[in-house]
DNA sequence: GCCAATTGCTTGAAGCCTAAAGAAATTGAA
DNA sequence: TTCAATTTCTTTAGGCTTCAAGCAATTGGC
């Protein structure tokens, strides 16, 4: 029995810098990405990010969701659903009703409006990433979505682990 | 000479979906990493996460940073770091002073106060993002950090397209 | 030296975002 | 039935963030 190497992995710090190293790099690359992504958006369309992320979300959901539908979806806390709402329907882009079985729900959709205006948006937007990812090859693409998928599931687990 | 594959370039929509869902996968994974390391800062240190990656870049520049140089790593605003440092300084961790070669320039350090509390936050900060990645092999980080530097540099010269 | 252009930073307006507290409606157990 | 717990959403306070406009200092061409 080796006593060291367990006496070293209660007191020596293990090296996790190759973590911390990732980490940084795929914050590097989203930054980036949403930066593009966000003044491309303003300059064509005069529209910010998440009035576009929330428009794409209700684009898929005809049948419309409720605010807590898309704070779950978008990752973002209530309130913060609550005003973005409040400033689309405000623009015309949403609808917004109380569910008729449960008065304490908000159903929104797209308005014929909005729906038009987003899949304007969303068709040029598709080609802005497709340009931003231009250089991955189909096999780069598909190894980093696989990666990608497996280091969402860690993150999961270690964010469910921490709830406890 | 294959005259369709010539209109099929122009006149038909490629198709860019792959591209698309590995962005928003992209997204997803940092946002929801991003989530986490807030949360614990905030429990464990009641600090924020721009305060501590301001915090971090000053760590690694014991000459101090000017904002600029700041505001182009962070790859945020200028005012946005104007705001950031105002408050750090405020509460003790920042030192700021005008540099003496050019009085429009604003040198920043970490105080002695500052740089031990960001020490005592970082060695924890590192044990959760091995935590989060803990999933994957030394294999799967290695080829992740691959292919991420491709995209990054991918991204990188979409945007300076852009900028012409 | 002069002054137009540039650079570094700040300010102001608007919007995004969170956490925490609270209001209103629903649910479910006794 | 009753009412405590839960769920859904809103509100509030504070902070983050961008963009655009503006001020002050420096630089470079003449």
């Amino acid at each position: 029995m080796n006593l060291d190497s367990e006496t070293k992995a209660v007191e020596l710090p293990e090296d996790h810098g190759d973590e911390l190293r990732l980490w940084l790099r795929l914050l590097t690359c989203t930054t980036l990405i949403e930066g593009t992504v966000r003044s491309r958006l303003r300059e064509r369309f005069d529209v910010t990010l998440p009035r576009f992320d929330l428009m794409a979300q209700l684009d898929r959901a005809p049948e419309g969701m409720t605010l807590s539908d898309v704070s779950k979806r978008m990752m973002v806390s209530n309130g913060n659903v609550t005003g973005l709402v409040e400033r689309l329907v405000e623009s015309g882009h949403l609808d917004r009703r109380t569910s008729v079985s449960d008065r304490r729900v908000q159903v929104i959709r797209l308005t014929k409006v909005g729906r038009a205006e987003f899949r304007r948006m969303a068709a040029e937007h598709e080609t802005w990433i497709a340009d931003i990812f231009s250089d991955l090859t189909p096999k780069d693409v598909r190894e980093l979505m696989r990666l990608l998928a497996k280091a969402k599931g860690s993150a999961q687990k270690a964010a469910s682990r921490r709830a406890l």
